[in-house]
DNA sequence: GAAGTCACG
DNA sequence: ACGTACGTGACTTCA
């Protein structure tokens, strides 16, 4: 039976910290009243260090009390010399600062060893724990219950909850000494302890800071988009003779192709539906004046439903900005994503999606938003990892990359590239970072399925080391079943050598384009952290807000501007060296539309 | 809760 | 003859 002690009196309070604090490493865990990590209050505190073995605090409640009890452990959490192990240590990061306490690294999240072990996997405890550990803990579920019935566990007496609580931090004890051996086997320890780990601090701090939002603007546009989508609206109704529900794609697939019939030989979903996606759509235009309306129609309607209407409920009423969550664990190839809002989704390619994006305001007049974004940065990785001379040259010279493909593809002079070959080069340029093939260059271009064949045998000529470099990426991860970044990120390929060639021809795609894409996410991190470093290092009241993959956001003290463009274009340019330059393209505005 | 659609890099 | 570009998250409809 495991040693699992509740410790809910001053004097033992005491005694557990003076024990831990001699320690190296310790895991924790917070009990909280809210999933909200900017609203959370701490309801008590697990600890473990020894398989076997952990302590379970409860906070009384009311602030100044909760405070007490705390304090005694603040300077636990604060010491930089111990390691603290968490199971996503953000949350408790930003739990801790509610109360005004740093916590300090080193850092082990367990979440995120996981992450970089198998990226593609949950990174949840217990399934971690069944996977590693042969255990299957009590599930929350059981203390609280689920739906409607569900209580907080601030109605729970702490001899309840001490069990679960415990058993999480020793779980997380335990998934740390089989994580810690692992990632070095793998290779992987440096990317944790130099990136990951460091990140996560960074993103805290982002996610607290929030960004401004011009609520009054978006109002004003919502009403604008509430009287097109109308007109739009009646029109549809007119044209096709009776109403519907336009955003039901069932319905809708109905009126074009069962009662206008417009395609005999309309494409089908999956589940055997008409399909009235914008692609389909598109290609119909011709054929009837309603369906362009459809489109306009359903692009407002996504506007104003996912963007204008949502966003300001999403402001925080104490903070008055928003703050999004960037979730380090969740995309397989090394990127963030960004959740609760989204904005790393924010319209910005058309003229009504552009309104949205002019909403994104300084913290005040003292501020305007700076962006920094790579220019190309995954065709110059992929210039760089595969050392093709002629593309590697054509960056290095700082020439226009798609203008040289087409002249290159087309054969024709540079001067003599007109926009549309530029712009089918720009799509093979892209095509090739996703694993290209005649037929989806085809769907994406102007171009028909034969000339998007020739043109890639002409891109392959032009750059011959690209299609050697594409070949050796699958040749290896079929030899040992996973690709890397430039800083040894791994994406495990299970299907590489599937016998279904549909599968298996998703995981060669997979294999050249998550090495591009990934070493980009780690450049990309690796500069943030050097920018957060530098911040804080020279005291500067300018703010890194959001990532957008390719891009950073800022709050700049207008004060400040010169010194951080300097500084972000330097830590940026400078996250990794390459055989081709990186470069990073900076705007300033009063938005973040006008800092593009 | 799945499916369809669409916003971004 | 097959099915077909990489990675996300959010909204609406509908069973």
């Amino acid at each position: 039976m495991p040693l699992f002690k509740l410790i809910d009196n001053p004097s033992s309070c005491l005694t557990l910290f003076e024990h831990l604090i001699t320690l190296k490493s310790v895991a924790f865990d917070l009990q909280t009243s809210s999933l909200d990590p900017l609203k959370a209050r701490v309801l008590g505190i697990s600890f473990s260090c020894k398989n076997k073995e952990a302590y379970y605090v409860p906070i009384p409640s009311g602030d100044k009390e909760g405070s007490k009890t705390l304090s005694i452990f603040k300077p636990l959490f604060e010491n930089i010399r111990i390691e603290k192990v968490c199971q996503n240590i953000k949350y408790d990061l930003h739990v801790l600062a509610n109360y005004g306490i740093r916590l300090n690294g080193p850092f082990f999240d367990t979440m995120i060893a996981h992450y970089l072990l198998q990226a593609d996997m949950g990174h949840g405890l217990s399934v971690l724990a069944e996977t590693y550990l042969n255990y299957s803990p009590i599930k929350l579920e059981a203390l609280v219950g689920k739906g409607k019935s569900q209580i907080n566990l601030l109605d729970l007496p702490p001899e309840k909850i001490k069990d679960y609580a415990c058993e999480f931090a020793e779980i997380t004890w335990r998934l740390k000494e089989r994580f810690a051996p692992l990632l070095k086997k793998e290779g992987l320890y440096s990317l944790f302890k130099n990136v990951e780990m460091p990140l996560v601090c960074v993103l805290a701090k982002m996610e607290r800071e929030g960004i401004n939002l011009d609520c009054e603007g978006l109002t004003i546009f919502s009403k604008e988009l509430t009287s097109s989508i109308t007109k739009f609206e009646e029109d549809i109704y007119s044209l096709a003779g009776f109403e519907f529900n336009i955003a039901s794609p069932k319905q809708l697939g109905n009126v074009l192709f069962n009662h206008l019939k417009l395609d005999d030989k309309a494409k089908k979903t999956k589940t055997g539906q008409f399909s009235t996606s914008e692609e389909v759509l598109s290609k119909l235009k011709k054929k009837h004046l309603i369906v362009e309306k459809i489109l306009d129609f359903r692009s407002l309607l996504k506007l104003r439903s996912t963007y204008v209407n949502s966003l300001p409920g999403l402001v925080n009423p104490t903070t008055k900005r928003i703050h999004s969550s960037f979730n380090q664990a969740v995309a397989a190839t090394g990127r963030l994503s960004s959740k609760n809002p989204n904005l790393q989704n924010i319209p910005i390619r058309t003229e009504k999606g552009r309104e949205v994006r002019k909403a994104f305001v300084p913290k005040n007049d003292q501020y305007l938003i700076l962006a920094a974004d790579y220019s190309q940065v995954e065709l110059r990785l992929i210039a760089d990892l595969s050392g093709d001379p002629v593309m590697v040259d054509t960056f290095k010279k700082g020439l226009d990359i798609h203008t040289i493909t087409a002249s290159k593809i087309f054969n024709i002079p540079i001067n003599e590239v007109s926009r549309e070959m530029r712009s089918n080069a720009k799509t093979v340029n892209f095509g090739i970072i996703y694993g290209v093939s005649a037929f989806g260059l085809s769907q994406q271009s102007s171009l028909s399925r034969k000339e998007s064949g020739e043109i890639i045998k002409n891109y392959f000529e032009t750059y011959p080391k690209l299609k050697t470099y594409m070949d050796s990426n699958v040749a290896f991860a079929r030899k040992f079943g996973y690709v890397k970044t430039v800083m040894n990120r791994k994406r495990i390929l299970k299907d590489i050598n599937s016998r279904n060639r549909v599968v298996r021809g998703h995981a060669e795609r997979n294999a050249v384009n998550a090495p591009i894409q990934g070493s980009a996410a780690d450049i990309i991190k690796v500069a943030m952290i050097d920018i957060d470093k530098k911040l804080e290092k020279l005291g500067l009241k300018s703010r890194l807000l959001l990532q957008v993959h390719d891009e950073l956001v800022f709050d700049a003290k207008k004060d400040e501007l010169e010194l951080l463009k300097n500084l972000v274009k330097n830590s940026m340019e400078g996250a990794y060296s390459s055989s081709v330059p990186l470069v990073v393209d900076l705007g300033v505005g009063l938005n973040w539309l006008e800092a593009h």
